[in-house]
RNA sequence: GCGCCCUUAGCUCAGUGGAGAGAGCAACAGGCUACGAACCUGUAGGUCGGGGGUUCGAAUCCCUCAGGGCGCGCCA
């Protein structure tokens, strides 16, 4: 609807001889000045030579014609303001408008979490920046596929398969046991940083490590197996540790079956036959294979090793051929996770063994989202320069890197949980570090939440008995967990501080489900039906909303025009690659409403029209609101 | 040295080149006889890091300086 007023604009421009003149509406500060305002004027002014004032009436007159214009004003040195007619504002809403349609598979990879510890609240934010990314992708038209990609033969699994092995005496059918404790990848998480110390001290630690990695790269025992055992198990705990936030994956991709089947191998083929690589007859690369690129500081990027092994970015480069469809090789799949229910969804893995029959097809994607950290900048470029030397430069458009900013501590939360190995920047921030075991793990950091929710509930609901007020108390959790992650932008570095995190109060998840709660209440108050799709407003609304007193038709128009623009906040928030625009709009609707009920009886409003045009705003805040939770993976508990 | 990101109220952060720069937290003053206050109303709080420039108009774009974070490996 926007858009078409937009192009209107663009066409008055073109006709008063400015063709192609770049048109951008704005909301106006006020309601009370219009639903929509244009500053093209000003703009044109100088194209066209004249003042502002003389040719903001061509606009408006052009706006006038359009049957969803109620009213179009020019205010002050030369905005067009426009007034729509609300009932066909609203109706045009239900369906969103996707600013870029992808014609094919878009696969969102995230997650993406080193297979040998527990994950950490850092893993988190990748973790619903990613889930809630695709998730808006989805409900603007995409077709979704998420990927979670494993690397199971790197060093960080090497190291923890040297733990059980050189530290433990333990062998492969010894981790397998252990790996059935509920909670295995906190002793990972451990033994992790045990190992990184001793390899730290102990030169002969280091040259096992070296064993253990190329054990695990070339199939030999006792490292392939107890590495297998250890990958296997902990990325099965990534999985139910996402679940526990509703974060889903439908493919995970393995390194090892890259390796295994060859693909890095095709993938050598194409780039040496291609030139993208050679390898120098002299220099300090002497013996490997590189890639020559302006981005590396001295113009070369090592592929391959002198000792003919491949690097992480050629691993990648190989395995993001194959997501867009541009590798001849294709894996197995085996069903590695059921989600939940009647087992309808499940999450399926790589395999270099036998696959089980009739996977879903993966892959073969149009277009390819990897959700890494912005360190990783540097290598993502590489590979995307590796993909168009490959195949074309518009292939390089395929391949995207979504890139995020860090999660560090607070020193009060690493004093707070007496986390050993710590050390503060100048700053003051801490790094969240793996190997060091520095970092507030994902599941306690979740238990935490709701720890303190089941607190709250237990207050305010003294009735609930245990097993609803843990119902409610783990919705909130999530809801808390989840609008932390994404109410900042993704560029922004996030400092987490516990006792911060734990608030309930202001512009936090709670808030926005707190909202929902007390507008479904209201329905049920008013014995309304919960809608199923966004409500049709009363034919004649625009006549309700006018016999209204001003203050009160502003109030009920902003709250029901804001609620409408879900689908533009979601494109939004695709354009610009970002959840936090889509969090936004939850917050100031939910500021919005709260105020709203706090001013204007629903269910008790004794005059029956009134009451009918409140219950339809009720009802269709409610469905835009928790809809767009929804988007952001914060669920509406049925109870606050 | 080169590249990317950040710098806005005491703190944490929003802010399409456009109309008095906004929230939350903290502070202060109010509001529960429930469509439940995880809320609402109000007060106070600003050299948008500094300096130039472009523009009718700059927190927003360009240049420059300063401060902070992160990259630039035959680690991943």
């Amino acid at each position: 609807m926007l858009s078409v007023l937009e192009e209107v604009v663009r066409r008055a421009a073109a006709e008063a001889g400015a063709p192609g003149f770049d048109v951008v509406s704005e909301a106006p500060p006020s309601p009370a000045l219009g639903d929509v305002a244009f500053p093209t004027a000003f703009g044109l002014a100088r194209v066209l030579r004249r003042p502002p004032r003389a040719i903001a009436p061509l606009l408006a007159n052009a706006l006038r014609e359009r049957p969803e214009v109620a009213r179009v004003e020019i205010a002050g040195p030369g905005y067009v303001n426009v007034f729509v007619r609300r009932r066909a504002w609203l109706a045009a809403a239900e369906t969103p408008r996707d600013p870029e349609p992808v014609d094919g598979v878009h696969i969102v990879e995230h997650t993406s979490i080193n297979p040998n510890k527990a994950a950490h609240i850092g893993h988190l934010r990748n973790a619903a920046l990613g889930d809630s990314f695709a998730r808006i992708l989805r409900y603007l038209g995409r077709d979704i596929e998420v990927q979670n990609y494993i690397d199971d033969t790197g060093v960080q699994v090497a190291d923890v398969a040297l733990g059980f092995h050189a530290l433990r005496g333990a062998s492969a059918a010894d981790v397998r046991e252990l790996a059935r404790a509920p909670r295995f990848d906190y002793l990972c998480w451990d033994l992790y940083t045990e190992v990184s110390r001793w390899v730290e001290s102990d030169p002969e630690a280091a040259t096992l490590r070296r064993e253990a990695l190329h054990g695990l790269e070339h199939d030999e025992e006792p490292w392939a197996g107890i590495g297998a055992a250890v990958a296997e198990a902990v990325a099965r705990r990534h999985l139910e540790t996402m679940d526990r936030i509703g974060v889903r994956y439908d493919l995970l991709a393995c390194e090892k079956t890259i390796v295994r089947l060859s693909f890095w191998d095709r993938a050598f083929e194409l780039l040496r036959d291609a030139g993208a690589i050679r390898r120098p007859d002299e220099g300090r690369n002497l013996g490997c294979w590189v890639m020559e690129t302006p981005l590396a500081q001295d113009g070369q990027k090592v592929i391959v090793r002198s000792n003919g092994t491949v690097t992480y970015v050629g691993k990648d480069i190989a395995y993001q051929m194959w997501q867009l469809g541009l590798l001849d090789r294709e894996f197995r799949f085996r069903r590695f996770f059921d989600y939940g229910e009647a087992a309808s969804r499940a999450a399926w893995i790589t395999t270099d063994g036998e696959g089980d029959a009739d996977p879903p097809r993966f892959g073969q994607a149009a277009l390819v989202h990897h959700v890494i950290d912005a360190r990783q900048a540097y290598p993502q470029q590489i590979v995307q320069e590796s993909v168009a030397r490959l195949t074309s430069e518009s292939d390089r458009e395929r391949t995207r890197h979504f890139s995020y900013e860090m999660v560090s501590l607070t020193p009060a939360t690493v004093a707070a949980l007496g986390l050993a190995g710590a050390a503060a920047g100048d700053g003051g921030a801490v790094e969240v570090s793996g190997r060091k075991g520095v970092g507030v793990k994902a599941d306690d950091f979740l238990d935490a939440l709701i720890e303190r929710a089941r607190g709250e509930v237990a207050q305010r609901n003294p009735e609930l008995e245990a097993g609803q007020r843990d119902e409610v108390a783990r919705d909130i959790a999530v809801g808390a967990l989840r609008y932390l992650m994404v109410r900042v932008t993704k560029n922004q570095p996030i400092v987490f501080d516990l006792e911060e995190a734990l608030a309930f109060d202001g512009a936090t998840g709670p808030y926005l489900q707190y909202a929902a709660v007390r507008a479904r209440k209201i329905l049920g108050r008013a014995a309304a039906p919960l809608p199923e799709r966004l409500p049709a407003p009363p034919p004649d609304l625009d006549e309700q909303m006018a016999a209204l007193d001003e203050g009160e038709a502003g109030d009920l128009w902003v709250l029901l025009r804001e609620a409408a623009g879900l689908g533009a906040a979601a494109a939004r928030a695709a354009e610009h690659e970002d959840p936090q625009v889509l969090a936004r709009w939850a917050y100031e609707g939910a500021q919005r409403f709260n105020a709203f009920y706090h001013r204007y009886p629903v269910a008790t409003e004794p005059a029956p029209a009134l009451r009918a045009l409140r219950l339809f705003v009720v009802e269709t805040f409610f469905f835009q609101h928790r809809l767009g939770l929804g988007l952001l993976g914060i669920p509406v508990p049925w109870r606050m």
